[in-house]
DNA sequence: CGACCGGACGCAGGATTTTTGCGCGTATTG
DNA sequence: CAATACGCGCAAAAATCCTGCGTCCGGTCG
């Protein structure tokens, strides 16, 4: 978990592996000129350094019936910062919260969540948000169209 | 990329691939009590039916630099059709942006975004915003400590 | 100025994993 | 009740990953 200097193939790497993890060792080799263990040895420190955090799978969320995405946004009562961790904590607990981000000015949270429709909705906000008497007043938005999704961070961007 | 009703084998499948897809076939295979080659159809299945979208590698942000995050809500002159894709085909230009949903109520946008600094993300809103004359108006929130980030939804949910 | 040290590389062999072909059992359909 | 289709497990083949080792480069210290 040190800071451990990027430099640009390690930067070239996590570009191509954020696009798509699945590709060989020999291909990612080839495209950066370096032998596959080189390229091996470089992502493992990558990860030992905390630089790559995980590895996962995308799954397109209507297919597995939760076409809806909400985007809400929350302010509390009061904002002591055990509430905050408290409401953050429960937001997590919920699988169909996404995302929860703590911010500056409109509202306390903004909230990213999935679910199969206005009643399974209806359902999270009810257990999260109206249940919680430290929860002031939220507003709902509903994402309309397919959203942009990624969390790829561009790293050839800067350093 | 057809419908494929998937089964309760499926959807764990999904559930621990969305955890960590670097596991072994086998290992997947002895949690869920399957042969290895059963696991590796399904898993191709889910791919080619569209389910699974994509296997991608998780940076942190902070490691390559871009350790801020910010939500913005942006609001349009006009609701044209060609003018709200003119826009999410903006922002999806850049890299930066790693979100973008199109939402009903509280402003037209929500835009998920990392940056360096301050200077790094007024330089993004000035490309993307200002200089946008169909862009009424905008505001910005900071995110405060680490965000809750993910995209997995919970395919054990329901179906 | 030269020797030492650390770090990263490529190569090659061995271990693991992935992939394919095949035969079997079960459920569905005519 | 027979025929077909689908999915499974097994086992071997193919591909990939992983490790150890020798080498090279760059910085440092005597």
């Amino acid at each position: 978990m040190k800071p451990a200097a990027l430099d640009a193939l390690d930067r070239r790497l996590l570009d191509l592996l954020q696009q798509d993890a699945g590709r060989s060792l020999e291909s990612l080799a080839g495209e950066v000129a370096l032998s596959a263990p080189a390229v091996q040895r470089r992502i493992r420190r990558l990860r030992e350094g905390g630089v790559i955090t995980g590895e996962v799978v995308l799954v397109e969320p209507a297919a597995v019936g939760l076409p809806m995405t909400f985007v809400v946004i929350v302010e509390l009562e009061r904002e002591r910062a055990d509430q905050i961790d408290g409401f953050r904590r429960k937001a997590a607990a919920e699988p169909l919260v996404q995302q929860c981000y703590y911010v500056t000015g409109e509202g306390d949270f903004v909230l990213i969540a999935q679910a199969r429709d206005m009643d399974d909705f209806e359902a999270l906000t009810r257990r999260l948000l109206f249940d919680d008497p430290n929860v002031r007043r939220f507003r709902t938005s509903v994402v309309m169209g397919k959203p942009l999704r990624g969390t790829a961070v561009p790293a050839g961007h800067a350093g």
